[in-house]
Formats: structure tokens, sequence, C-alpha cells
DNA sequence: GGTTGTTAGTTACATTTTCAACTATTACCA
DNA sequence: TGGTAATAGTTGAAAATGTAACTAACAACC
């Protein structure tokens, strides 16, 4: 098993930032997993309407970058739990505002609570320049 | 929808790596999905035993860091396409020694190409300093 | 040498995700 | 006004993934 190619993969960005990206979520889904059986469209469905106080699932598809079915069935799950409240637009009927309960806010604090300090684990790894130029370098990639 | 709460989610690493890695792989799956029908998985297994040569599975899911059931599942799969062969050790049967068909590396070397031409793009959005901190600091993510 | 433990890899089943088709409502425009 | 198109969201079937139990081969130890 010796390198022959002159082709690195640790130097691809897809594959790089799946690597990262899987390895640093997995420990905060064992929180959100373990702590409310939650999927990982779910934290991030909750940790929208949380922050955003009060949106439409096509909302959340725009800033979350999830297809509408997912959106869909995390917030029937979210739904079925209490965790969020629907309420259909009075003017137009195709619009439904979606609402955390106070359930759900309870939820959401606790997980941004271990969110957080996750984040200072992770970040122990790098160096404070070295946060900020990921930090932008990711927005920056993210941009489609 | 107005944001509201201190805690923003685009500071939020894990979050914010899925949402690079899930925008910057989009592009390069229309191609090995578009081309050869294949799946991340597979592009990952092919694309090791292309630059190591000669593997045995268990040695595909320690590099990249993949569960031995997508391991297992992507090699049958490029088997059965004829992008590679298995042997057996002789000495060890438990182990089976992967390798490439002419056909895999064929199919490598195009999608390898792709991925160059791709990572290029990526790079466009990021200044060369950028490029190496975002390495440095992946690759610090990545380790467990 | 036979029992027990370990390791590589596969398989079966449950859970999730994807894709396409669907409903319901509103917008557009002749 | 009526008919077609567009939009928000849901649903069902197929594909993919995760989990745990499994087989087969070897190791270790008495």
């Amino acid at each position: 098993m010796t390198q022959k190619d002159d082709f690195d993969l640790r130097e691809f960005l897809p594959y790089l930032l799946n690597q990262a990206a899987e390895i640093s979520s997995q420990s905060f889904q064992r929180i959100y997993k373990g702590r409310y059986g939650m999927l990982r469209t779910e934290w991030r469905v909750l940790f929208h309407l949380a922050i955003y106080e009060r949106m439409t699932a096509k909302d959340i598809c725009e800033k979350a970058i999830m297809h509408k079915t997912k959106v869909s069935r995390a917030v029937q799950r979210l739904e079925q739990r209490r965790y969020l409240q629907r309420k259909p637009d009075e003017k137009d009927r195709r619009h439904e505002w979606l609402t955390l309960t106070s359930q759900g806010r309870a939820v959401y604090e606790d997980l941004r609570a271990h969110a957080q300090q996750h984040d200072q684990v992770l970040m122990q790894k790098l160096s404070t320049e070295e946060i900020t130029v990921l930090r932008r370098a990711l927005n920056a990639l993210s941009q489609p």
C-alpha cells in the first residue's frame, strides 16, 4: 500500500471538507441523538427556528440549503414531539408559519449550550488566525 | 424572519463544514454520477485504489474513514462493473487484496481530471493564503 | 489438539434519503 | 372569467445508509 499517483486526495477540497465535516459532527451527533433522538435534519430546523423565530418551510430550505422533502419530514417529527407549531398564513394559505413551542426552545437552549462547548473543543485544534481564515473560507465555499 | 439569537449558526464549525462540504461536492457529484452512475462511497474507494494500488477493504476503511459495510458494498458494485478485482491473500485468507482493472484505471483517470479541474474552480474563490490555511485546518479537524 | 477470542468481511433488517408524482392554493393573462 | 402556469408543501416507492448479527479464517492459550 504505497502511494503511487501524483494526485493527492488530501489536497482535494471536497474530500477534505467531507472528512472534516464528518468527523467534527460526530460528537455533536451523539448529543442530539442521544438526548432527544433527533436527526441532523431536525436539529438544523430547530436551530433555524430558534434563531429566526418565525419561518416558512421554504425559508428554511433556502437558509439551510436543504431539500424541501427533508424539511417537510423534519418539521413533521418536530411537531409530533411538540417542539414546534404550524400556523397557515391568512393571506396565502400555501404558506405555513413555523414557530417553536416553549418546549422546543428549551431543547434548543440545551443543545445550543452543547454546540458552543463542542465548538470550543474543535477550535482548540486551531490557532485563532486559522479559525478566522477557516470561517471566511468556508463561507466563501458555501456560496453556490 | 429576523435574527434574534446571539448564537450564530454560521460560526458553528460542524454546520459550516457541512454546508461547505455539501455545496462544494455537488458539481463533482454530477460528474461521477452522471458519467458512471457512481456513488460517493464508490469514487472514494476507486480513488484510494488508484492512488495506493493495492489495498484490503480494511486499509480503505482506515484511510478513508469509512465504515466497513460502506466499503464492502462499494467494492461489490465496483467489482460488478469490472472496475476492480479481488484476490484472497495466500497466507491469510481473511484478507482480500483489491486492485483496479484497466477499465477501473481509465475511469479514475477521467474522474481525476475532472476532480482537479473542479478543485481549481473552488480555489478561485479563495486566496492562496486562505487555501494553505484551509487545508491545514481541515487536516487538523479530520483527526478524531 | 480443542476451546475461546479476534479479525476481515458480508448480510439482514430498520431507518433515512432521494426522486418523482401528487394536492392545494395563488398568479398570470388572453 | 376561465384556463394555464407557478408555488408551497406532502406522500409513496426506490435507493442508500446504519446497526447489529452473522460467517469464515486465524491466533492464543490451556
